[in-house]
DNA sequence: ATGGTCGACGCTCGA
């Protein structure tokens, strides 16, 4: 079976060349971030002529996360258990920041990590919350099944070592690459999520992502913060990795490349 | 790749 994370950037942009990028690879489940619509607004029809059903969840121009299938889609759930909100008392709102599928018999999860903004914004600690969240979460899956294959795929917007960075001087006084957020993304590993893309898709220089501004993909200055970290019992069924750099270039891409993961047959 | 970002509910914000 073939897993894929991509941040796509706006779904309804970028549809063609997510169909075609589904049936170039052969891909059986797609996790999407930054889809940038709502339900309704979901580009759906493109897919299921390509064979794929869709869950989707988007509240309105912003964030956004769909798992594709193409075996199966069950069990569909909207954010995890103790999912931050944003915003205080009447204004607290749930983002559209993760679903949940289990797909094929493995647990697919699509995430997009909040951003962060900068080392002083609200926004970090919202992002910090949110990932110590997510490990109590995966936490309480584990404990519930510890041999459960469980996906958790995404844009984590986290760098965690320094061969992720294109310059480690530049994101210096930046997020992305502070103590505290490795620390957050490293407590996910701690509960027993591996990442298990990096031994397959080997640095330095390997990333996920390019910035669109000053040129940073043809000067390869990029990031690598998109990731499939794998429960125990995922993790020893992936027999190999890649990310397809290839849907960076040209005009129309989204700034994230797709990071695909093979597993054998469970 | 030969310039100087892109997408959205756009005259501005988020990434």
């Amino acid at each position: 079976m073939r897993i894929a994370t991509w941040n796509c950037n706006s779904i309804r942009t970028r549809v063609d060349r997510v169909v075609a990028f589904l049936e170039r690879h052969d891909v059986d489940v797609l996790a999407l971030q930054e889809t940038k619509c709502r339900d309704d607004q979901f580009p759906m029809m493109p897919f299921q002529a390509a064979g794929y059903d869709v869950a989707h969840v988007g509240y309105n121009q912003w964030n956004g996360v769909a798992v594709v299938s193409r075996v199966g889609l069950e069990d569909v759930q909207v954010g995890f258990e103790g999912m931050p909100t944003w915003g205080e008392g009447e204004d607290a709102a749930a983002e559209a920041r993760a679903l949940g599928a289990t797909c094929g018999g493995v647990r697919i999860w699509s995430l997009y990590v909040p951003n962060g903004r900068s080392l002083v914004d609200p926004h970090l600690l919202y992002k910090l919350d949110w990932l110590r969240a997510l490990r109590e979460a995966g936490e309480g899956w584990l404990r519930e099944d510890p041999e459960a294959p469980i996906a958790l795929m995404g844009d984590w917007n986290i760098a965690p070592t320094d061969e992720d960075v294109w310059s480690v001087e530049y994101y210096e006084g930046r997020t992305h690459t502070s103590p505290e957020e490795r620390a957050a993304f490293q407590g996910v590993v701690d509960v027993g999520f591996a990442d298990v893309t990096r031994e397959h898709t080997p640095g330095p220089g390997t990333y996920t992502y390019w910035d669109y501004t000053q040129l940073a993909f043809p000067k390869r200055r990029g990031m690598r913060i998109d990731f499939c970290l794998g429960s125990p019992g995922l993790a020893r069924r992936v027999e190999g990795a890649f990310i397809d750099r290839d849907e960076r270039k040209g005009k129309g891409a989204s700034d994230h490349a797709p990071v695909v993961v093979d597993l054998t047959v469970g």
